[in-house]
DNA sequence: AATCTTATTGACCAGAGTGGTCATTCTTAT
DNA sequence: ATAAGAATGACCACTCTGGTCAATAAGATT
């Protein structure tokens, strides 16, 4: 398992990231059937050939892809301080290892997102493993640590979780687009999203609590 | 402009919706290039010759689609009542309309949002006019005539708003695809919605108001 | 400089799918 | 029985597909 694809990663650094994110690229728009090869090489700037040579086909590429995906969801996952107990110190964390992939690997997320509603045969069953995988290895950890007393106790929990969640994600969702022009565009959306955080916790917090 | 289509207005209304819905989806899935018209056919049970029939063109058929969501939309708008001065109410009510419609033509609103990604040159021009229309025809009104005296002041009004638009479109598109098994799930899917608005109501209405 | 090895290229392939046509068949009403 | 209209799908030229491979280029070794 660990030598293969290393045609591929014996490549310049660059090149790779070019490849990675234009397969990233051409599968989430258009899913794995859809997705054109020849549209993948002229992205990267790499001869047809050259990609046969690296992914012996469409389909080693696709489950090249996925594996690559999962490293760097683990990855993310491993950079988040589970101990945080302040639910939204933890979430603005987990947003800002989010901004960086995303900085990196902008059609990540597309591609995952896509890869759950992919149903071609030939790479269902890697995607059910995937799924598995991503499931077993912890990563439902999701809210453990967090200390509730700070929150009110009149308003359904769950509920209220989704609020916040919704908020954050559609938050995130209209400024991606417009982040790619200014680097230092990043610190601006940032206080904006903890005045977004400010007024859930004016509405969720104990009247006490900060 | 009122007799074309006259071929495709005179067959029953039954396959009329048919072929609307196989097209609906196929471009909202694929975009103009790459939707088919080999699949619209397979998936409205009609044969070639028939759709080449009824509208001569790709072209004409997608033209055709964007006329027919506009009058959907417009007629939505109709239906609601801007004169209703409770925020939540007419949010609500907005939320009810558009789910009927959803019910009737499930891929009208992701065809809409395809629309405003779409780029192919042969159909660009009548996208713009159609954006033009929309915000022509006072769709902004918006906010309009809504009392924001029961809102608290020490908030971010945008802000609010969007957290509460934000939460309900997360909603309704989390429950978008449970919906179309049983028909009476739509009342248990509002009652949620409205535990939601409560919460939301308690977040920013002020003290005393309900 | 010459040779050998490895990486890269793009013209090329058979097959599938494209939007669109039209002679033929099927329905329906007289 | 007949005429008119509606519906069909085999067919067309064309584009694009994933994948191959002989030819070339670049590097390494002597």
């Amino acid at each position: 398992m660990a030598v293969i694809y290393s045609q591929f990663h014996s490549l310049e650094s660059e090149k790779q990231e070019r490849i990675i994110n234009a397969s990233l690229k051409e599968f989430a728009r258009n899913g794995y059937d859809k997705a054109s090869t020849n549209e993948i090489i002229k992205q990267a700037g790499i001869s047809k050939g050259s990609l046969f040579n690296y992914f012996n086909n469409k389909k080693e590429l696709y489950l090249f892809l996925l594996d690559y995906v999962e490293k760097v969801i683990k990855k993310i996952y491993a950079e988040v301080d589970w101990n945080e107990p302040d639910f939204f110190t933890r979430i603005r964390q987990l947003g800002l290892v989010k901004f960086k992939i995303y900085k990196k690997f902008p059609h990540a997320f597309n591609f995952l997102k896509a890869v759950s509603h992919e149903d071609a045969a030939d790479v269902k069953p890697a995607i059910s493993k995937l799924k598995q995988d991503l499931i077993a290895s912890g990563l439902e950890k999701g809210y453990q640590n967090i200390d509730w007393s700070k929150f009110r106790e009149d308003i359904d929990r769950e509920k209220m979780i989704n609020i916040i969640n919704w908020t954050m994600l559609s938050f995130a969702e209209q400024h991606m687009n417009e982040l790619d022009s200014i680097e230092d565009v990043g610190r601006e959306i940032l206080s904006e999203s903890d005045e977004y955080f400010d007024i859930l916790k004016q509405c969720f917090y104990k009247k006490g609590e900060q």
